[in-house]
DNA sequence: ACTTACTACCTTGTTCCGCAAGGTAGTAGG
DNA sequence: CCTACTACCTTGCGGAACAAGGTAGTAAGT
């Protein structure tokens, strides 16, 4: 029973990443765009770990609210890709969200400090 | 089915917020011993909205943990308060949560930037 | 040309957690 | 004594991450 413990961070952080993944999601294909293993890779280097269940629905979920869009784009080795980018309206809301990020920053900082 | 979109924005932030909160309870209670009111006072005086169904079953949660205690103390007009502050172990996991929620920055800096 | 491996898409079921709403009980004041 | 207030807690729901599993197109070896 006292085992949990050790996984007991683990999951914390779990949680802190949780609710960043949109923004980070946003964040990567704003740069460029992307098809879910870049996405996989792009959220990786930066400690975020996701799985292709996680992203998949959200991706979805962001089209389906006009975020996102996407092409297909043929791969020379391997299946078509979709290659995501962000709408006009996914800019307005990455803006948003930024402003959002800050603002939580600043909270949370000074709660800490 | 368009009017979605207005609330979509505060979904967004909610879930920012998702996480953290586990995190800023703790720095809260570890700076001085406070009652539930206290604590959803100083979240919101931070702009981190919290409300009672979400903070008894966390700080229930804390507690079951190990990372709390409580002691009653009497209100001079009221029923008696839970007076909670951080264990020994408490504030080792509040220690490892300030480590994660800086490299977390980090991280997410350097992807929006 | 057929089988094997690989890549890319997506879905299902579980679990966790925040939240809205509602419920109990002790204290104080008219 | 009864109404208002404060403080505790629980229940039911919904959203989202994750593990696991499933489909299908392409390529490469024999």
């Amino acid at each position: 029973m006292e085992e949990k413990e050790t996984l007991n961070i683990e999951n914390s952080r779990s949680q802190m990443r949780r609710g960043l993944l949109e923004f980070c999601t946003l964040a990567v294909i704003s740069k460029e765009e992307m098809y879910a293993s870049d996405i996989l890779e792009a959220l990786k280097v930066a400690d975020l770990i996701v799985v292709e269940g996680t992203l998949y629905p959200l991706l979805s979920r962001l089209k389906g609210e006009g975020l996102l869009k996407y092409a297909w784009v043929e791969s020379s080795a391997g299946p078509p890709r979709k290659y995501y980018s962000l709408t006009p309206k996914g800019r307005e809301f990455l803006d948003k969200l930024k402003v959002t990020w800050k603002a939580l920053n600043r909270s949370i900082d000074s709660l800490v400090k």
